[in-house]
Formats: C-alpha cells, sequence, structure tokens
RNA sequence: GCCCGAGUGGCGGAAUUGGUAUACGCGUUCGACUUAAAAUCGAAUGGAAACUUCCAUAUGGGUUCAAGUCCCAUCUCGGGCACCA
C-alpha cells in the first residue's frame, strides 16, 4: 500500500486489481439477478440480441468477445438512460461439430453440448454481460425443438415444406446434402471438400414463394449496405418471358429469357444437361453421344465445371421452331445452361450474348444481327429468382428430426402436434453411411408410429403404423425463429407468447459477424410467413442489424490453431488485465465493422488507461477548463455510441482522464467518468461508482458549457495556415470588425503585402481564407 | 469477368456537413523516482530543413478561395457473386 501527501490528508491509495473487483461484481450481479427483464407497461423498451454462438469445445474466442461486447455496450448504456432493456443469451447447438466429435470419441453430442454450454455460460458470466440469464436457450433442448417441429408442421400444412426429388449437392465425406447457401466455391461449408451433384428425393422449405417480398423490403432495412447488396444479390430477381419453342405437334421446349426483344437473332436451342424431358428431345441417332455427354456432365464438379469455361456441348438431332422467324433451329445440350434456373433451357441469341456466341462460334452456329422487336410480341412475361427453394433435410444424427410419418404407399404424413416433440432417440452409432439415410434409420424401435388416419370414404379415424422420417432439419431452421422464443422462453403452450413478442419484438439490434445470407434471409422469410399466420405482429424480424468485423491474429492473419495464433480471451483476463480491460481493447481496437488485428502491447495501453481511472483523486476545486471538459466528453460519449463509434468514445473518456490528470478532478467528474465508462468497465465503474455513492443514471450535458467565450481564429493565406488569433466569440458575429483585426495581424500582413484579391469568412468553423 | 468496400506517421487508427491533417493508443527517445530493474509519473515524437519555410492522406489529373473528404483515370488490398440466359 502507498502513502500519499495531499493537502495535508493522507490517503490510502489502492491498487487497481480487475479480478478482486469483477468477482465481487458478478456475484452481486448473480445474486440480484440484475439484468432480468420483465414487460413493463408505459416505459420504453429495447431489446437486443448477437447472433447467439455454437458452443464449441474450445469455448469462447475474441470474436465471440467483440460480438457479444457491442451488444453489452449498447444494454448497459440505454439500461443507464432508464429504457426496459432485455439481452438474453442462447446456444445453437445442433449441427455437426458435436457430431463428428461423437464419431472420434464415442461421447455423445448430448453430454458434449451439456459441457460445452455449462463451459460458455461460465467464461459469458466472467466477463460481466448484463445477460438475462432466466431467458437462456439452447436449440437441441426437446422443450425447445419441440416447437421447431410445430413451425416445420405450420409449414408443411400450408405446403411450404415439401418434398421434391432432384439433383442435389452431396457431401461425401459427411454424406449428407447441403442448401445451395452451404456451398463455398463447390466446396462443403463445413468440412471444405468438393460436393458432388446427386439425384435425391429431399425437403424443402418454399421460400422463393416470399422472393418478392423479401427482395423488395430489404430498402427499408436499417441494415448495412454490403449485406443488404449481398442479400438482393442472392435473390437474384429477372424480369423476362417464357416462350415456347415447338418441336413437333406433340411436344415444344418453353424456354425463360431477359431479352425477348431479340427472338429474331435466337438462331438454336440449348438446355441443361439435367434438363427434365431431355429423353424426348434426343433423336435415335444421337441418343449414345448426348447421354455420353449427360453422364460426364454429371460427373464433373462444380469446381471443373467453373475451371474450365471453354464451351462445350452436342447436338441433340433435333430442331425446334422458332415461332419469330419460323425457321428450324437446332437444339443443343451444354453444361453452360444451368438446369434449377428458368426453365433449364435458353433460346441462344449469338448476335446479343457473349455466351451464346461462343458457343454458335465453337460449332458453327449461324449469327444473326437481325433487329429488336417489341419485348410483348411472343411468350409470356415471366419473373426469375436466381434464389433456389431452401433444401432443409439432412442425412445427419445431430439435428432437430423431421416430424413425418410414411405410410405403407410412401405418403408424408404430419405427427400430430400433440406427439410433439419428436425426442431424438439417443443411439450409440452415429456414423452415416453411402445409404443416403442417417444414423437414425438404424434405431429400429423409434421408427415405428401410431398415427391416426381418417378415412377418406367413411370419414372415420383409425390408428395406422407408420414410418418415422430419419432425416434431420438443417441447423439453419432451429435459428430461424429462436429470437421469438426469448419473448417467452418456458411456454408450454406456444412456440411463443403473442402478448410478449408484442412488448419485445421486434429485435430492436441484432449484432454478428457471419451468415450474411443464409440465416438472415431464413429468419426474415419465416418471420413473413407466422406473420401471414397471424402468429406474429410483424413481417422484419430485425430492425437495426450491427455486423461486426473479423478480430484477426497479431500477424494479421485468421486466428487458427493449426498456425498456433490463437489468443485466448481468458488468457488476457487470468493474465491479470481483468474483463474490463479485454472489453475496453476490443471496443477501442478500431471501428466495430471493420477487420483488425489483435495488439497484445495496446492491451497494456487500456490498462494502464482503467488504472489511471481508479486511481484518480477528488480535489476540492478546479479549473473552468475541466468544466467543459465534463461536459464536452458527455456529449461526446454519448453521441458516439449512438453512432456506434465505440473506439473514438473510448479515445474521448481517455483524453478526458488525461486532462483530469493536469487539472484536477472535482467529485462530479469522478462521476461523470465512472458512468460514462460503466457500459465499456461495468465492474471498474460500479466500483468507483460504489465510493462516489453515486448512481449510475446516464450524464446529461449542458450546451452552455459549450459555448466558449474566446475562440480561435484560424488564419488561412491561399488556404494555408498562416495565423490563430484569439477573438471574443461575440466578435464572429460582425464580419467587418473580424477582418479589420486580421489584416491588421502582424504575422498575417508579411503574407497580404502584395495586396488582398479576396476574404472569405466561414463564422461556424471560425476560419478565414485571404486569397492574394 | 461483374458488383461493393478500403488505401492517412514506425504500427492500430482520428478528422461526423468540403474548412486548423495525424485526436486517442502502441512503439521509440529523453528525464524523474530507485542501489538497480519493473511499475508509475513527466516531456518529445510525420519527413526534410533549421528559427520560418517547404513537402506529405496509394498514383496522375480536375473542380474550388479551400480537397483525406467531391469528379475522372490508374494501381494495390479486402469482401461478395461467378456461365443465372
Amino acid at each position: 500500500m502507498e502513502v500519499n501527501l495531499f493537502y495535508g490528508i493522507i490517503f490510502f491509495m489502492e491498487r487497481y486489481e480487475p479480478l478482486k473487483i469483477e468477482q465481487k461484481w458478478q456475484k452481486k450481479w448473480e445474486e440480484e439477478e440484475a439484468f432480468k427483464a420483465t414487460e413493463v407497461a408505459g416505459q420504453p423498451k429495447m431489446m437486443l440480441a448477437e447472433m447467439f454462438p455454437y458452443p464449441s469445445g474450445a469455448g469462447l474466442h475474441v470474436g465471440h468477445v467483440r460480438n457479444f461486447t457491442i451488444v453489452d455496450v449498447l444494454t448497459r448504456f440505454y439500461r443507464q438512460q432508464g429504457v426496459n432493456v432485455m439481452r438474453p443469451f442462447g446456444y445453437d447447438t445442433f449441427g455437426l461439430p458435436a457430431e463428428n466429435y461423437a464419431i472420434k470419441t464415442g461421447t455423445a453430442p448430448q453430454e458434449v453440448t451439456k459441457t460445452n454450454i455449462d463451459n460458455f455460460r461460465k467464461q459469458a458470466k466472467s466477463l460481466g454481460y448484463a445477460i438475462d440469464w432466466s431467458r437462456e436457450i439452447n436449440t437441441s433442448d426437446p422443450e425447445y425443438y419441440k416447437w421447431t417441429q410445430w413451425c416445420f408442421l405450420q409449414l408443411f400444412k400450408k405446403g411450404l415444406a415439401y418434398q421434391k426429388e432432384s439433383y442435389q449437392w452431396w457431401c461425401p465425406v459427411d454424406q449428407t446434402v447441403l442448401a445451395n447457401e452451404q456451398v463455398e466455391n463447390g466446396c462443403c461449408w463445413r468440412c471444405g471438400h468438393e460436393v458432388e451433384k446427386k439425384k435425391m428425393k429431399q425437403w424443402f422449405f418454399k421460400i422463393t414463394e416470399y422472393a418478392d417480398e423479401l427482395l423488395d423490403e430489404i430498402d427499408n432495412l436499417e441494415w448495412p449496405e454490403k449485406i443488404k447488396t449481398m442479400q438482393k444479390n442472392w435473390i437474384g430477381r429477372s424480369v423476362g418471358a417464357e416462350i415456347d419453342f415447338k418441336i413437333h405437334n406433340s411436344r415444344s421446349i418453353r424456354v425463360f429469357t431477359t431479352r425477348p426483344d431479340t427472338i429474331l437473332g435466337a438462331t438454336f436451342l440449348v438446355v441443361a444437361p439435367e434438363y427434365t424431358d431431355l429423353e424426348y428431345i434426343i433423336s435415335d441417332g444421337a441418343k449414345e453421344a448426348v447421354l455420353a455427354y449427360k453422364a460426364e456432365a454429371l460427373k464433373k464438379s462444380e469446381i471443373e465445371r467453373q475451371e474450365n469455361k471453354e464451351k462445350t456441348g452436342v447436338f441433340t438431332g433435333s430442331y425446334a421452331v422458332n415461332p419469330a422467324t419460323k425457321e428450324k433451329i437446332p437444339i443443343y445440350v451444354a453444361d453452360y445452361v444451368l438446369a434449377g434456373y428458368g426453365t433449364g433451357a435458353i433460346m441462344a441469341v449469338p448476335a446479343y450474348d457473349e455466351r451464346d456466341r461462343e458457343f454458335a462460334e465453337k460449332f458453327n452456329l449461324p449469327i444473326i444481327e437481325a433487329g429488336l422487336i417489341d419485348r410483348d410480341l411472343y411468350g409470356a412475361p415471366k419473373v426469375t429468382y436466381r434464389m433456389r427453394d431452401w433444401l432443409i433435410s439432412r442425412q445427419r444424427y445431430w439435428g432437430c428430426p423431421i416430424p413425418i410419418a410414411y405410410d405403407k404407399e410412401g405418403n408424408p404424413h404430419a405427427i400430430p402436434e400433440d406427439q410433439l416433440p419428436v425426442v431424438l432417440p439417443e443411439i450409440k452409432d452415429y456414423k452415416p453411411d453411402k445409404s443416403g439415410r442417417s444414423a437414425l434409420a438404424k434405431a429400429k424401435d423409434w421408427l415405428k408410429v401410431q398415427i391416426s388416419v381418417k378415412d377418406s370414404k367413411t370419414g372415420k379415424t383409425h390408428m395406422e403404423e407408420m414410418t418415422r422420417e430419419t432425416d434431420t432439419l438443417d441447423g439453419y431452421a432451429c435459428s430461424s425463429w429462436y429470437l421469438w422464443r426469448y419473448a417467452s422462453p418456458r411456454d408450454t403452450k406456444n412456440a411463443w407468447d403473442k402478448e410478449a413478442i408484442n412488448y419485445w419484438e421486434p429485435l430492436d439490434y441484432y449484432c454478428g459477424g457471419d451468415h450474411a445470407v443464409a440465416h438472415l434471409l431464413y429468419i426474415r422469410f419465416w418471420c413473413k410467413f407466422f406473420a401471414d399466420e397471424g402468429y406474429l405482429p410483424f413481417r422484419e424480424p430485425i430492425k437495426r442489424l450491427l455486423y461486426n468485423g473479423y478480430i484477426n491474429a497479431p500477424d494479421g492473419k485468421k486466428m487458427s490453431k493449426s498456425k498456433g495464433n490463437v489468443i485466448d480471451p481468458l488468457d488476457v483476463i487470468n493474465d491479470g488485465y481483468g474483463a474490463d480491460t479485454l472489453r475496453t481493447y476490443e471496443m477501442f481496437i478500431g471501428p466495430y465493422d471493420m477487420d483488425a488485428a489483435w495488439d497484445t502491447r495496446s492491451v497494456g495501453g487500456v490498462y494502464r488507461f482503467l488504472n489511471r481511472c481508479y486511481n484518480l483523486e477528488p480535489k476540492k476545486d478546479s479549473s473552468d477548463d475541466a468544466i467543459v471538459m465534463r461536459h464536452k466528453t458527455i456529449k461526446k460519449v454519448t453521441e458516439d455510441i449512438h453512432r456506434y463509434n465505440f473506439n473514438t468514445a473510448v479515445a474521448a473518456l481517455m483524453e478526458y482522464v488525461n486532462e483530469l490528470y493536469k487539472v484536477g478532478a472535482l467529485k462530479e467528474d469522478l462521476v461523470a467518468l465512472s458512468k460514462l465508462l460503466k457500459p465499456f468497465a461495468p465492474h471498474l465503474a460500479s466500483e468507483m461508482l460504489e465510493k462516489l455513492n453515486s448512481d449510475d443514471e446516464w450524464p446529461k450535458w449542458d450546451e452552455k458549457y459549450l459555448v466558449a467565450d474566446v475562440v480561435e481564429l484560424v488564419v488561412q493565406v491561399n488556404g494555408k495556415l498562416r495565423a490563430k488569433i484569439e477573438v471574443n466569440a461575440d466578435d464572429l458575429e460582425d464580419e467587418e470588425k473580424i477582418l479589420e483585426m486580421v489584416k491588421s495581424d502582424d504575422k498575417v500582413k508579411k503574407y497580404t503585402e502584395k495586396g488582398i484579391k479576396k476574404t472569405i469568412f466561414i463564422k461556424k468553423n471560425h476560419l478565414v481564407n485571404i486569397v492574394v
């Protein structure tokens, strides 16, 4: 303990010991359930959430801390302003990592998940987040996924969950199909292996039903432009027409085109190798060549198709008639036409389309510069989307069971709602196999289920034994409604309570650094569906989205175990810096939405700053400068947090503390500082406020302190800074007087000897520019 | 290839509406305290000059009294999409 002599009084200066302070306050907050949120009529409310984490065995990483701290700063900021804030927390637990771990070690995913959640919760608590822990949810909890299944059934009832046999992305390593959104550069998003195409009967959600609304409402969202553009591109609306090209009397090929006005130049047709009616088009002589080409195309991986953009294709031996020119034009099969887009067939207009021209040149097909005609002359108007329906079945064990059973004829039936949840059975062997079915297919007892069926003739119901669906749901289905579960997380009668939803939601702030397209599109889709069904009173679930950047390793590269450059946030805390330093550092590291590189030495700088806050001592008097500084800082920090400029808010607090060390701090300064600091460093600030015997109500600034009596007049000559003159603020109203003062200044005179051409006076910047 | 972002000291970054470029932090240097070191505190810190100037916001032009900020072109980096008819 250090002894300080000061104004004749002896102060005992305590060392800032973050770990001691933090434990004290975390315990207090836990005991008091300090952040429990309840609906209070008449009080302004706010709900904030981060994208809930997947609790991996590695625990919290610095990216989580950045993400969660942004939410926490806003949570505490608004709480301190008297807003009724709800900040829940949950875990996205179904998925491959836990299952793969189970396969490797024999430990049940249920068990792994429980361990990981316990660890995650402990770590999140050690960071002092203002979380309402009574609202904790976990997607693999039967109490939760019962309602995921209920959601599925609502979609099923309305025909928006349906089965379709088609070519799908298949990951040969993870042995499951994947959604379009889960294939990155032709590779599986989880294991990175090249995906293949496989023809399978699969479950889909009909997201395309809402394509127009999903696209049109993007512009009204307070979301980053980057994300909005990505979603627009992903949906990819094209306005055009469908036109039939006759082959012979009984059959024609329907094509989609955005340029029906170029039909005069359509000199051939092209269909995709996977084109459904391909067999009816091929002439007998071409059969062998076409089928060989198709087999070759299906074998090619997406990467191979992309790498070699040289056009390939084969003539089908058949012709169709161009309805505009009445010319007989050849039909080709080529893999540059995609089966899943439009009709899977195009009219090729080599004169106007670069890809068609390449193909025409290679196969010596005519290129006709015909004129353009009216867009509406042929075919019917048609809108097509790049976005496909969302493939939701997965041939894996560790997911939410699809609540469907099949009768003897193989027709799907909904599991009745009173039989939910369909509990995922505990089995020993989780391993998927080549059968295309999940490990659940091996749970013989579980597979059989009695379903009541209404006889269509007699109208009577009877029980019938059926076989359960063995596919599980894509994890993204579980996270497509969790924000609404937060409103009434223990509700046993409903997925969410309407009144609670009405009070808390839509979500005011959502923060995350991933899932720009998939999750953020799916949750908007479900919101619109449940709004249509009368379960939600809004059509967009998220008002504001904050998309935070990544934190990279000190070398600027992505942190990864294999590179050995991972910074563990718990190490930073336990090294003695504490959670407050970690939180404040991650807010100070740079603009929240930009990637940043970790700098261990800068962490020390933030720690020094907090130390200086803690050791500031109150004086009896202070200068006017300090009062001005206090009000300036209150304004700056308040406005910066409103703008999410957390880094400059911290910088402003640092400036304030530097100034207080120079001119002395009044008790009012320490109170203001502690309150402003609390969102960033809540433990330290709480400790300081307790010592000062103060509440934490957010301070207000008074503009009157920010209006200076004397201002520095900036004088430029030809745009270059030449002098600074102190003038009374009142004089700024008198331009003539100001110009006289400027012209008579000795320093300025030196530059204006040749004569003044022009003067410009900008009052708001107290600046004069003299042109000579 | 197409569509978005971004480029500022040795480093991370400020500059919010076109108006004083480099706030704040790190690092470095010097000083105080100490037998010494650490910690802490204080001072300096864009580059050239050398006592009042010049040059600096990726590069080259332009608009303007005034440009990091606006316009045009080029280069580099990051992200997204990628044969979507």
